[in-house]
DNA sequence: CGTCATTGCGTCCGCAAGACGCAATGTGCT
DNA sequence: AGCACATTGCGTCTTGCGGACGCAATGACG
């Protein structure tokens, strides 16, 4: 679960009960839920937020993926004996990508983990599992893209400036991008529209307000 | 697995024993087992080859994915009252793509399957389970990835004439490309290297033969 | 009211892709 | 043996997009 805030990109992050340590948010697949909807399932419970952009990356099934880092704490998990106690063994985890609205995230911790919130994506605390490697393989996703993404739509707020999708971009992209060219390439996209309005408040000339157009009127590739 | 052979890309399938239908190939990933290990264990078994470029698409994962096909043969299949029983009820497939070269390739039928042989991938009896889409899905994968993958490395025997890698491109592609600026295109990719002979036999002017560079000496995106 | 960083808009250059011309060449037919 | 012909090898021209960069307009602040 992305997010986006003061120039830089945010990953969703929640820590174990016990273990006191850090990963992703996850969950399991019900039986009679699909892959899809559980990861909508787990997306809603740690935000709040629904129908949002997810988009499966990747599955990961190693062997060893690091769950022995469980094994000394099943019973305190209260995982001991009961059904799930095949988390502490062998996982196979579907890796979806959400883009959130930084602002409108209630971050909710789950039934396994007592704090949830948001990491910079570039600093954030050695995770459980193979969960950083999983981060890495997001952002890949992510980068390869966001070409033909309309990145913003559900990473900023409804009104925004060509200056902050820009430094959304670069947060996505790891590198800066050139002012003009940007907003050239944005425009002839045709994903957004120029507002009237300008932002006012700021140290300088004011910016234009842009906005998403609804994805009904934009060609998808 | 994708396969080519006479201007035509082409898939390889399995038809059930008792049901008389077609499907992909697949398997069942054991408990000790990677999900890459498991494919190239099935790849293995149904072609007899190994080692071969083998790349996870995308994880198939509804509630409904046709397995009620199975339903009235769990007992003529051997499942009925086995641990496998599983399989008649709620799967998640992982979608592997192979590309594997056509004349190598000795088609094995599996425990479950009776036949197993190459179909035109345009023209092939509509399968079982939500394999159809499978197909659709892993062409796509194909046609995105085909700009920076070295297609005819697992494809192609390993010397070939232009226009034979050129009726590859448009295979995958699905539609025919420039004679003239598709050998430029690759030849700057710097995959391949002409070779002093040329291919006689054919009837008119004889073409150069090429050989892929190992993966080595050539530049990753 | 002037300073100044920032914004809006435009130009120039280079590269890669697509359209297409032309000469060379191996086969098969007469 | 010679000719017709489809195919191959190689080159040119045009087009579109991205990256580098110039210049005037503008809003806040001292």
């Amino acid at each position: 679960m992305f997010g986006f805030h003061g120039r830089e990109l945010k990953i969703l992050l929640v820590k174990w009960k016990h273990l006191g340590r850090w990963s992703l948010p996850g969950g399991h697949v019900r039986r009679d839920e699909s892959i899809d909807l559980a990861a909508g399932r787990v997306l809603r419970e740690r935000t709040g937020l629904d129908r949002i952009f997810l988009q499966q990356f990747h599955a990961f099934g190693d062997t060893d993926r690091g769950e022995h880092a469980l094994r000394g704490f099943s019973a305190a998990l209260g995982l001991e004996g009961t059904e799930q106690e095949w988390m502490v063994d062998r996982v196979v985890s579907i890796g979806y990508l959400a883009l959130v609205d930084f602002a409108e995230v209630a971050p909710t911790p789950d039934a396994f983990s007592d704090e949830c919130r948001w990491w910079d994506v570039r600093e954030h605390p050695p995770l459980l599992f193979d969960h950083d490697a999983m981060i890495a393989q997001a952002l890949g996703t992510l980068r390869a893209r966001a070409s033909y993404l309309p990145l913003g739509r559900n990473l900023l707020p409804e009104k925004f400036t060509m200056p902050e999708l820009q430094r959304l971009y670069e947060a996505v992209l790891g590198h800066p991008l050139d002012r003009r060219n940007f907003q050239k390439r944005i425009l002839d996209l045709g994903f957004v529209e120029r507002l009237p309005e300008r932002k006012l408040g700021g140290a300088h000339r004011a910016p234009y307000l842009y906005r998403f157009l609804p994805s009904s009127a934009t060609r998808r590739v």
